[in-house]
Formats: C-alpha cells, sequence, structure tokens
DNA sequence: AGAGGTACCTGGCAGC
DNA sequence: TGCTGCCAGGTACCTC
C-alpha cells in the first residue's frame, strides 16, 4: 500500500495528536508481523513521553527519551489515529494508547509490516544503515545518480527502486517518475546521460512531492490517518492505465514485467 | 559486488 | 454461489 507520500502523510496526520504525550497503555493483539513485536515493547514505552516521529526512507521513527519504536507499513499497513476507539477490527494488530486518550492503532492484514524497538541512535539500526539519500534533501542530487548509475546493469527502473541508490521510490512513483522524464523502465542504467539524470532526479522530487500535497495515492483502501483517502491516483499518468492513451504523444500504454513487478510506460515517448 | 529469485501474508477480483 | 488462480503499493535474505 503505502510509497513514501503515504508514510509521510500518516507521520503529518498522527504526529499532532500524540506527540508530546505519554503512553498510556499498549496493547498487541497480533506480534507475528514481518519480525516479532519485541516482548520489550510494552514496558519500555509505557509511561514514556513521545518527543515526536520522525521519517527515514519508509520507517516512521517514534522517538521517546529511552529509545525508537521503528514502524513500517509494509504493503498493506495503516496507521490512524482514534478519539473514541472503537472494538478492535480484524488485522489491527498494535494499540496505542496516549494520556490524551487518543489511541494509535496500527493495521496490517497482509502482515509485512514491522513495529520495532531499538535503545540504539535508530540510523544505527541494522535495516537503517544501508539506505541511500533521502529523495526530496539535497543530499540526492543528478550529479551522485549519474555516478551511481555507472557500470550498473540493471534497468533503470529497478536502479530507481533500490534503497541503497535512493530510499523511497516505490512501484507506482518509478513508472510515474521515468515517464516524466521520457526513459523507458527498461533501459539499462549504464546508459543513462548526464542530462537524463538531471531530468529523472528532478522528476523523483516532484513527483514524492506532489503526491505528499495531495496526501498520497489511494488504490484499494489506503487511507491516512484520519480515514481519508489520498487524491495522487487522479494524476497518474501511466500507472494501472495499460491500454490508455498517453497523456503526451498518444500512444498506448503498455504494461510490462519488470524484476517481477508491474510497470507502465509509453512506447511511444519513453526511450 | 551485483543481479536475480524467493519468501513472508491476506484479501479482492476475474473467470469458470 | 463457490471454487481456483492470480494480483497487489515492500524489502530482507538467499544463491549464483
Amino acid at each position: 500500500m503505502p510509497e513514501l507520500p503515504e508514510v509521510e502523510t500518516s507521520c503529518r496526520g498522527i504526529s499532532p495528536h500524540i506527540s508530546g504525550h505519554s503512553v498510556s497503555s499498549v496493547t498487541i493483539r497480533q506480534k507475528k508481523l514481518r519480525y516479532p513485536v519485541p516482548d520489550e515493547l510494552e514496558s519500555e514505552i509505557t509511561n514514556q513521553r513521545l518527543n515526536d516521529i520522525t521519517r527515514r526512507a519508509k520507517y516512521m521513527l517514534f522517538h521517546f527519551p529511552n529509545g525508537t519504536m521503528i514502524m513500517h507499513l509494509g504493503m498493506s499497513g495503516s496507521v490512524r489515529i482514534l478519539e473514541n476507539p472503537t472494538e478492535a477490527q480484524k488485522h489491527d494488530h498494535v494499540d496505542i494508547v496516549f494520556d490524551n486518550q487518543k489511541t494509535l492503532r496500527f493495521h496490517d492484514p497482509r502482515r509485512f509490516g514491522m513495529v520495532l524497538w531499538t535503545t540504539q541512535p535508530p540510523e544505527q539500526h541494522a535495516l537503517l544503515t544501508k539506505l541511500g539519500p533521502e529523495p526530496l534533501t539535497d543530499t540526492f542530487t543528478s550529479d551522485y545518480l549519474f555516478k551511481q548509475s555507472r557500470k550498473r546493469k540493471t534497468t533503470t527502473k529497478q536502479f530507481i527502486m533500490d534503497n541503497a541508490v535512493v530510499v523511497g521510490v516505490g512501484n507506482i512513483y518509478a513508472s510515474e517518475s521515468l515517464f516524466l522524464s521520457s526513459i523507458r523502465p527498461g533501459r539499462a542504467a549504464m546508459r543513462l546521460t548526464r542530462k537524463d539524470c538531471e531530468t529523472l532526479t528532478q522528476n523523483i522530487k516532484t513527483v514524492l512531492s506532489d503526491a505528499i500535497k495531495q496526501g498520497g495515492t489511494t488504490l484499494r483502501d489506503f487511507t491516512n490517518s484520519e480515514g481519508k483517502p489520498g487524491y495522487f491516483a487522479q494524476s497518474l499518468n501511466v500507472y494501472g492505465r495499460a491500454g490508455d492513451e498517453c497523456p503526451r504523444c498518444g500512444n498506448t500504454i503498455k504494461a510490462k514485467v519488470i524484476g517481477q513487478r508491474n510497470t507502465f510506460y509509453c512506447p511511444g515517448c519513453q526511450r
């Protein structure tokens, strides 16, 4: 479900409700997620104040004085703030109740998500150490992308989806930024020119930040922390639009599997 | 080191 | 209506 804009939207949505508040109670109904929810989570965060919530790649970081709760939404996860918690539904795996009576509820049907606890600085956690730059910061530049792409025989699409290259570019926004850049997703990364990298870097930034502005993309059932959908879906040019007319050149948009993931592009204007 | 494939899990949908 | 097969927004981990 969530790509970077959805995770960012979730962080921004929940933070004002719970940052600065202390945890009153924790309920873990299902600990079998991508990794087991650690036994010590409840005792570690109960009565601790949540200082703030930040994001690294698609990981949400909940900063407490004594450590950090790391949350990932996987493919199907979501978080909501509940003012008057209803009875937990199926797949509502974790509830964290705060001293202002608000409840943070983690829901994840496929259980590819995770809720972890670390007392290290979170950036030193094994899952975060190998991550590339954040796409929406100045650390992600076209010069960097060009250098990384040299000698890479993999496709451009797989290259930009590689978390060690740049984080936060998932399946939807990979197709979209390649379309805006007029680059074929299957082209070898090492065949990108400097100019291509400039265009692609800029378009990755534009696509992701536009999606954040619109509250993320709703496919199936993604809703933000208030239970409302995102509106970026209506801005998608190629994702999920095989058979449609290309909005730029009028050719027919194609779907093709690249690296086991469905990929959409226009054979007319992407080279 | 890089590339490719597998695994984790459930729900929704198309097709029969 | 009910079954089967396929697909889905992520990514760690394994092998070659």
